[in-house]
DNA sequence: GTCTCATGGACAT
DNA sequence: TGTCCCTGAGACG
């Protein structure tokens, strides 16, 4: 899925692209038309992220809520003007990865092409379009319901409001629960997903399964700001690349060997930093890639 | 064609 | 901790 990044991006795109705009809300597949009917016709007001939820807000006081889950994507499409508010170029696919789609032809904008696959929604304005596929949730709810979403979310090192990183420090401090576990939890910290997770805690350094209560306010600190930083990286970007520019091949940005992580699917690989293989084990469900020699040897 | 896997999460047990 | 849901891509026959 789409980590909090994407998410943050899809924000502005809408944003950008169909605020202030009546839009035209059906359910192709089906499987939400009885929600799109309820927004049919109404004006986007605004268009808001919180770790993976999306939240796009409209006139009459509903909001569209979003959460992509693992399979879940975005596409978009339109004409010249619809392109060119666009944050992050259109027509794009944002989901597992982020797709320019170049078949596109710009010129002569005819409307939204035919519905392919299961679109649960798709959003037209008078300049183009947008097709939700595969969501976890996809429902239309209260200005008072969002809230209560929000209440149930973590902070967002997205936003990085003050007293968030007190508000995450205090969260992992307050529990036993292995920290590789906690950076998943979406009370704890919203918008971390299994990239981001492996990734932090090696350029942390941290031990996966240190307990979080065996963290010190410094090293809880310092693991915010990291998340914080890379999370905005990942933001400008478009994709999650957590090495520095000193791994990637000369020339572009990534090109043949896609040096972007430390550890994350490079199991059996040697680390980048020790040269030791790089480890994957299952936690809650999940895998988790980690490097024995950086992370836990060394402490 | 069929199977497996994936950057989630809710719920039951 | 296990099970189920959502969809599509790629690996395999």
């Amino acid at each position: 899925m789409p980590e909090g990044h994407s998410v943050r991006r899809l924000a502005h795109q809408f944003g950008d692209v169909f605020t202030g705009e009546a839009l035209s809300v059906s359910s192709p597949q089906g499987r939400f038309a009885a929600g799109a009917a309820l927004l049919d016709g109404h004006t986007l007001t605004d268009s808001r992220a919180h770790g993976k939820h999306l939240f796009l807000h409209f006139d009459h006081a509903m909001v569209l809520h979003v959460h992509l889950g693992l399979y879940g994507a975005w596409d978009f499409g339109g004409d010249a003007t619809f392109r060119g508010a666009s944050s992050i170029g259109a027509p794009r696919k944002v989901g597992e990865q982020e797709l320019f789609d170049d078949d596109g032809d710009d010129g002569d904008y005819q409307g939204p092409p035919e519905p392919r696959g299961a679109v649960r929604v798709r959003l037209v304005s008078a300049h183009g379009w947008a097709d939700l596929r595969g969501a976890t949730t996809c429902a239309v709810i209260t200005e008072a319901e969002a809230l209560a979403v929000l209440a149930r979310l973590g902070p967002d090192p997205l936003r990085n409001l003050p007293g968030d990183r007190s508000r995450f420090a205090a969260g992992l401090q307050a529990r036993k629960t292995p920290v590789a576990a906690l950076l998943m939890d979406q009370k704890v910290i919203a918008g971390v997903g299994n990239v981001y997770r492996a990734e932090v805690l090696f350029r942390q350094q941290l031990d996966p399964w240190l307990p979080g209560n065996a963290l010190s306010r410094g090293a809880a600190e310092l693991l915010w700001d990291d998340t914080a930083a890379v999370m905005a990286d990942g933001v400008r970007d478009g994709r999650i690349i957590t090495t520095p520019a000193v791994y990637w091949d000369a020339g572009a940005l990534l090109p043949a060997g896609e040096h972007a992580h430390y550890v994350y699917k490079r199991e059996g690989l040697p680390c980048r930093v020790c040269a030791g293989p790089v480890a994957v084990t299952g936690l809650v469900g999940r895998k988790l890639y980690w490097c024995p020699g950086c992370q836990q040897d060394a402490q």
